[in-house]
DNA sequence: GCAAATATAATAGCATTACTATCAACCTTA
DNA sequence: TAAGGTTGATAGTAATGCTATTATATTTGC
């Protein structure tokens, strides 16, 4: 099955070289896959927030590391918060589309559900469809990060704003194959949301709270998960 | 049961009138228990981090609201992220109180499991125990900021330092009552920590993002927990 | 009840942050 | 070649996250 997913990802990436993640154009200013100062933004903001953290992360350090000034960046995002935003959105976006393609022509439902678990719960491998975004590190990002775009006080205006559709819609879809394997299984939201934030959560235990996770080297999140759903709905 | 834990709620309130909760003395510099200006940095803490968010609380405006000085402040807490530490260390001893108590003297464990759940996983009732704490409010911080505590550069360090001892305890006290009805179950760790980080994820997207979640006014993500428990570690 | 010790308040100061504004330079492309 | 848009440089501002110093209360121990 790894071999597989491996080849899929082959032809999947092909495909993804002549397409655009497609992110909700309210997050940006100007869209920073426009010109080449906005890709050297993306690509040096992944490598800069996974460096020294999203806290300590600020414009001007960015500026100083593309070589380019503060004040040209805050044309292309309004805050650093909408840069996270932005890279969240992406993320989701580049993930939604590996879970579809990788489950379109499996017709077995359960087969399909863990496919799709497997997507959205592994360790992210080096994707070079896009060559100014390092999707390992942005993995990393999603992982000690991703909580703090929308754990704030303006999520519900946000939110209306559109901000966050990508990563619903990656979590709807997940829901829906949830119920193909049991359409009576009444907490199939729920889990799907569960899987997703859970995963992340064990991904960063197994960094630094190892205590009080069983993941490790041998086993992943994604093994977990996929026992606990199974188990969760069918009986 | 509702009965039960409430009459068992009673006693453990009388008892917990003469009891301090412990949190660890490395996070503060000086005690906040051990003064009047102590209990009321805590006490309108919760009430501010909850008004604006943990992002916009800053010890001048808690200097304003408490009529005091921001300097004095400081003389309790190095800064605002080891106040923050400190609440949900509080909060974490305080629901791990209630879970060894209320599980006490119940045998079957099946049933003690499940009543563990319910205490991690319940929406909180105001504990008159604590005056200057309104843990209500502390809930609410706790759902809407507590990752931000260890979601940082520092955690490893902080964690060598213990900062993080009373959560991954009582995770751990979870975790062997999960042991206890099936020593086989091979993720016991990482269930008992989705569990409660899943927890307080659920109590948040239902008021913020509810077509990801199926939890509301009738269903309580403590339903959905011991259903997803129960069928991942009995077979 | 008074002195000593301790806690708190007031003020100032400082580097950094998170921006905004202005203007000049440059680079396209019609 | 003029016009439009993009980027760079510089400056400025209010707020943040502290530290330091000194003054004033308050508690406590004798």
């Amino acid at each position: 099955m790894l071999l597989y997913l491996q080849s899929n990802l082959f032809i999947m990436k092909s495909l993804l070289s002549n397409l655009k993640i497609s992110v909700p154009d309210k997050i940006y200013l100007k869209d920073p896959e426009s010109s080449k100062l906005g890709k050297r933004i993306i690509e040096h903001s992944i490598l800069l927030i996974d460096k020294i953290g999203f806290d300590s992360f600020t414009f001007k350090k960015l500026g100083v590391e593309i070589g380019s000034n503060e004040s040209s960046i805050y044309r292309y995002f309004e805050s650093k918060h909408k840069l996270l935003v932005y890279l969240t959105s992406w993320y989701w976006a580049w993930i939604e589309y590996q879970m579809v393609f990788t489950t379109f022509n499996v017709q077995e439902p359960k087969e399909k559900l863990l496919k799709a678990i497997e997507v959205v719960t592994e360790t992210i491998e080096q994707d070079d469809s896009f060559s100014h975004i390092n999707e390992v590190l942005l993995n990393k990002i999603i992982i000690d990060e991703s909580s703090k775009s929308y754990l704030t006080k303006e999520v519900d205006n946000e939110n209306k704003d559109g901000y966050f559709i990508v990563y619903k819609r990656m979590i709807k879809r997940l829901r829906n194959m949830i119920l193909e394997v049991n359409s009576d299984y009444k907490f199939a939201s729920s889990l799907a949301s569960t899987i997703v934030e859970g995963a992340l959560h064990q991904h960063f235990l197994k960094e630094h709270f190892t205590s009080i996770t069983d993941c490790n080297d041998n086993i992943s999140p994604s093994e977990f998960f996929k026992d606990l759903t199974i188990n969760a709905i069918t009986n």
